[in-house]
DNA sequence: GTATCAGAGTTGTCTAGTCCATTTGCATCG
DNA sequence: CGATGCAAATGGACTAGACAACTCTGATAC
């Protein structure tokens, strides 16, 4: 019952072209190689360099191609993969080998907007403390993650993050709480000026965005973090077992 | 230690200005309400429909939008929330309550590239089977799914799948074999004009790609699959626990 | 030798416009 | 009353070009 779903050749867009065309030259090519230029590719496609410019940046968009200002277009390296586990940012650098260090961009004390206020099971408009921080492994940017944590059940917390850099070693040492289970939430984004500021990337280029609702064992809700990768530079990898 | 990263202002395009107008108008109106014609919008915040064009391509990447041709822009439906699990696309969907089908779209045998080769743990260039299927819930769909699987382990494999829908089901009934492990990965990617065709988007629109390798009971891998979600309807949901 | 500067070449952003494909609604015809 | 056809309006694809921001290189000055 094979169906014959537009056997017809499809409306491929000339970009398409431009962009398989492309495809083919980077697998001839090792990471780090120059592509040629723009206006190059403009005469040798004979279209023109929005044209090849949709082609390009939807490869930089997928994490083939690196495009530098002022330089040129490269290959780019392979992506990173990132596992996926009930574990802090800190312990899981360490045991995937990486060094990884963390950026306090800013903590504040605000009121919950319903949709935190809900995730966080306390009344709408409560005091909630927003901590901005920026992941890094190896020195270099990795992610942006925006946490929210409830200001009546952890009370002082900002002074402490700001000693301390791995949130979970305080909310354990400090208040003898630790998330055990969660809920991630994995879906594209756009990333904003802010975020691709942050992470070295462009303004509109596709991000991976981890949402996480972490519980402690009594199943009250602890935190609820959202996460932003390139999603050019990072795979997230999960293990699944049926054993369970 | 908090970072004072840019407190100047970030330069902005004025793309982004157009996106943000767009996201407070978005927020003010329900689902399926039209918006602006990108005409209307060229000459109210006095810019091109090229950067116009390029706001709204990103909010409709984003799923926030929903461009109908000759008709106009809509405000889009919120995403749907798709579980991670390791059991069959089948079960998984009666379980969430939803009615789900496939479609066969191919089924062939051909030789392996070396990565398949390296995934099956098969001699590069042995035959596999190539089946790729298009994932339906309730009639509309959600998903194409690539699957690899060794025909020398699977001797007419195809025959079966022709008959029976539920891929797992033959594996487990015709050849006794069940994955019980599996590693899942990931990714961001723009989706080709033969995956934007059968899953009624554009071409370059942002997909979620999730890679399945998984094994049996005695660690053999069973099947490589990629399947190609529109990453502007879906969510992927995990749960984790701390507990293993 | 070293530092500085100018210019050429690159990508980044934006504009204004053309032509096409599709949808929609209205007028017309039977 | 229903069906048909046409025209207007919409989004889709593409072109040509301007100017800005940035990088690199080579010539020049010290």
């Amino acid at each position: 019952m094979v169906l014959d779903l537009n056997h017809q050749a499809f409306r491929e867009p000339k970009y398409y072209q431009v962009k398989r065309h492309l495809l083919h030259l980077i697998d001839t090519l090792a990471p780090g190689s120059l592509v040629p230029t723009e206006r190059i590719l403009t005469v040798e496609l004979a279209t023109s360099r929005t044209t090849v410019r949709q082609a390009l940046s939807e490869l930089v968009g997928e994490g083939r191609l690196v495009r530098r200002q002022g330089s040129g277009t490269y290959v780019a390296e392979p992506k990173i993969a990132w596992p996926l586990h009930m574990t802090s940012f800190t312990e899981q650098s360490a045991a995937a080998g990486y060094s990884a260090s963390t950026q306090l961009l800013d903590a504040v004390r605000e009121r919950a907007s319903d949709d935190i206020a809900a995730r966080l099971a306390i009344k709408p408009a409560a005091a909630v403390y927003c901590i901005e921080r920026l992941r890094l492994v190896d020195g270099t940017p990795m992610a942006v993650e925006t946490s929210y944590l409830s200001a009546v059940r952890f009370p002082g917390l900002i002074g402490h993050v700001r000693k301390t850099s791995s949130l979970y070693r305080v909310l354990a040492d400090v208040y003898d709480t630790a998330p055990v289970n969660a809920e991630e939430t994995i879906e594209t984004a756009a990333a904003s000026p802010r975020e691709a500021e942050l992470l070295n990337t462009d303004t509109g280029s596709p991000m991976l965005v981890l949402g996480r609702h972490s519980f402690d064992a009594g199943g009250e809700p602890v935190e609820w973090v959202h996460s932003w990768y390139r999603g050019d530079r990072y795979v997230f990898v999960a293990k699944l077992s049926s054993g369970r």
